[in-house]
DNA sequence: AAAAAAAATTAATCCAGGTTAAGTTTTTAA
DNA sequence: TTAAAAACTTAACCTGGATTAATTTTTTTT
């Protein structure tokens, strides 16, 4: 069954609802939370969740300050999680890729820090928020702390790579951060992945300005380390890439 | 009873073991993980907890790197937490106040990421660390999620606030948050709090050479904003400094 | 296919914070 | 109590990346 729901400003196309028959042939079903959904939820669980909503690029899943808002899973595609501050600065903290779980905080209700948006046409499933759920749950209350521990862990390293380092480093360093990542999941084309990130989004991922990012990536280009063309990113150079990134990227998957 | 044993080369003071029976008078049970200890922990799991072991300043608790490191939820004291990277520089991640546990990781007995380093003499609590005490304890884990996400946020915040901002908001930033969590706790006299950081932790926290510390927290006395003096910090002028940290720094307990 | 908007590019100038190099003071160890 | 080490302080100079300001290219919308 097909059908569409308006959420918000957003055109949702539902492909299917509720079962974790989708799951035993999703390409995420060995990550730490999908595994968990597929062997450790309740049939109540599962009746509330909602597979493989598609979501247009562009589109908001949530915006900082939304309260009650969904915890979903990202089947396909990629997600990138802003906040803008007070003073109108825009932070991107990081980009959530296939298998990774995105909205999930302290207070089960409290309002969002930051907002999700897709930056390309991707593919979520929706799972239920609530305390209720996973206090009777250890194994899917489990992963639950596991997910945000590794979010934990790559965001230390971020900070770690922003503190004290160059432009080149970091760059280096988010680079192959993401094409590490990706590659975990089968989502590289030998060196070439495909990078849906502006000049600007990777700035405010650095702390640099997207001027100096254009400058550094022309470099990097001239150099033959590494190329991004219509959102295809090619690294040219691996050896001097992880030589400046400095091998901080090589996390675990989830 | 009262017995000493060594860990590694430090010796530690235990004070007394297992029960729950010394957390109905600890000043800690409000928050989210000791509550849950209270409430929901099993008796092979509080057999196997050790309560109020004392550990002195400049002791570390583990290292970066050590496997099958411990669990622990602070009591009192101060903990900082440190990695120093290949090419020697050092990072500060955050320092850990009383109520907040410290040394979980994604993966239980995968090597710790970073170091963990008493600044002044500490009480600490020690929780099993496995796999087997969670999974069956969907309230403890919840509130391992709940504990790694209020750390994921700070991190978070810390990586908005070092990203784009001068040296004067990062440090407005980073006293005013460590003030705010220690004035939850009851942690203040007025506005003043125990310091036990170095200019050089300031300086690699926030991604600023201790020499420029120096040069702003000078800046600071002189305009009458905010005092160090004998690991004791007076904020003299808050609206200054708030107007400075903007406000990012109003975070929940656990 | 044309118009409008968004993103990328390039260049010139400037300054916050890094670097280096002495000090001095405080804390710790002997 | 003295010596040694650690932490803090101050000053002079320098540089990586910010800022400002166009211009060009690409993408999106009409």
């Amino acid at each position: 069954m097909q059908f569409h729901i308006a959420i918000g400003s957003q055109m949702m196309f539902f492909r299917s609802n509720g079962s974790t028959g989708l799951c035993y042939s999703c390409p995420n079903r060995h990550f730490r939370f999908c595994k968990s959904l597929l062997n450790g939820s309740s049939d109540q669980f599962n009746a509330q969740a909602v597979k493989n909503m598609a979501v247009a690029a562009k589109q908001y899943l949530y915006r900082q300050g939304d309260v009650n808002q969904e915890l979903f899973v990202l089947r396909e595609g990629w997600v990138m999680l802003t906040r803008v501050s007070d003073d109108g600065k825009r932070q991107v903290f990081r980009s959530v890729l296939p298998g990774e779980l995105l909205g999930f905080q302290q207070h089960f209700h409290g309002p969002a820090i930051y907002s999700a948006i897709a930056l390309m046409d991707s593919v979520l499933c929706k799972v239920p928020n609530s305390v209720e759920h996973y206090s009777t749950q250890p194994e899917l209350a489990l992963s639950l702390a596991a997910s945000e521990a590794c979010d934990k862990m790559l965001t230390e390293m971020y900070l770690g790579n922003i503190t004290h380092r160059s432009a080149r480093e970091r760059i280096a360093f988010m680079v192959l951060e993401i094409y590490h990542r990706l590659m975990l999941r089968g989502l590289n084309n030998e060196y070439t992945i495909q990078f849906p990130l502006k000049q600007e989004d990777i700035g405010d991922t650095l702390g640099l300005t997207s001027i100096h990012v254009n400058r550094t990536l022309h470099a990097f280009r001239d150099e033959g380390v590494l190329q991004i063309h219509k959102h295809q990113l090619t690294i040219l150079d691996y050896e001097v890439l992880y030589a400046l990134a400095g091998s901080r990227f090589e996390f675990g998957p989830i």
